[in-house]
DNA sequence: TCTATATTTTAGGCGAACCGAAATTTTTGA
DNA sequence: TCAAAAATTTCGGTTCGCCTAAAATATAGA
């Protein structure tokens, strides 16, 4: 059985993986919030275990197990995450640091039972795909806000989970998962975008735009 | 906060506190699977912390502080045990190892969602009191089954969680909460009891008898 | 190119909580 | 009563994961 900091960091290098696809010591020392040199004994430390191949002053990259173990802990991380939603009636911005801590003490049995209670959901309350049992992940092909083109109307399929702040503005506006939306203007000083939702009209900023990640509808 | 260990100190020397009164580094050391020489460091740290107080070679007693804490603990836990059962359908016997790992990571907030979900339970699901929000326990007067007298009809108030094995074995034969069942015959030779659950007959061993907790119906 | 800066690793140390072995204190029963 | 047994504590040592400071390596810009 992995550690749980040794889950933390598995379940981070893989998501900095799927976003940057190069993952240096320095991003995950900042993403966890450890010293630089703790991560890189860690990162040595994983190396032999063979959970990720480590070229020293380069990169790392997760072996097929730890690639294993992290998709594990991410199952489990959304999946409570869902549960927290639905069942317990958590706000959006509040499920992220509450899973963390869950997602490690969680029994392949708890696992199993509230996969069944919400109905084997595909994707978190963010969009997120959730891993399979299996470790699969259906990839969800998705573009961000912020590069789509006057006039065009689209569907958002996820939010980018790693701000509350704003994930509690983007519902307190009304921009929740499957929502359509359609690009009435978009500024060229600033990028920032005039959108309307449902019969409301508003404004949101390149930043939040580049946060939210929609399909063509 | 104290450390999740610190808990489990605390909350065991509770327990222990209310079913023996005198807490010794054995016992606990017993209860908590930890070696006397470990837990005997652990207990003078606490009592410069100020959540116990001892008498080197005598024993320990909670002061309000760590009584506190305990009761914190303990709350946790049964609101958890309960959660467990009511709503992902966990078995009797399978609560209490679940629990002692998310008592630990519970937030308030998540602590109230789980009671109001629940509707606010005084007992958890082996009916032991779920300790109030500042502090207090429901003390509930009960006898062992063992003590009762021939003839007598009860009610099943509490049954004892420390073996998952009686637990289940108990659920098996139709021995749960507010069960009624009558005393038919007590055995002298070896104290074991013939009763009436419902229409079935049935024997019940000493040891058995000794960890079900009933009311004179 | 080559030096300044940025990144990464190594070295030495720390705190929490554990252990076994040895020392101390208490209890018990002949 | 008093010695053997039981309970408790102290001592020295371990592991895990963290840190700061210093050393090593890589990268970028003059």
């Amino acid at each position: 059985m992995p550690s749980e900091q040794i889950e933390n960091y598995l379940k981070n290098i893989y998501k900095i993986q799927t976003v940057e696809g190069k993952v240096s010591t320095t991003s995950l020392s900042e993403k966890l919030q450890i010293s630089p040199a703790s991560v890189s004994e860690m990162i040595k430390k994983l190396a032999e275990e063979g959970s990720l191949t480590h070229t020293p002053y380069k990169g790392v990259e997760l072996t097929e197990s730890g690639k294993r173990m992290a998709l594990k802990i991410l199952r489990k991380h959304r999946l409570w995450e869902m549960f927290l939603v639905e069942v317990l009636h958590f706000g959006w911005e509040e499920i992220d640091e509450e899973a963390e801590k869950f997602e490690h003490i969680m029994s392949g049995k708890m696992e199993d039972k509230i996969d069944e209670v919400l109905g084997f959901p595909s994707v978190d309350p963010h969009g997120d795909p959730i891993p399979s049992k299996n470790g699969t992940v259906k990839v969800v092909r998705s573009y961000p806000l912020s590069d789509v083109k006057d006039g065009v109307i689209v569907r958002v399929l996820r939010v980018n989970d790693a701000n509350p702040e704003l994930l509690q503005y983007a519902s307190s506006i009304g921009l929740s998962l499957n929502k359509r939306l359609s690009v009435k203007q978009k500024m060229k000083f600033d990028n920032s975008l005039v959108v309307k939702i449902g019969s409301r009209e508003m404004t949101i900023s390149a930043t939040l735009a580049e946060n939210i990640f929609v399909e063509t509808a």
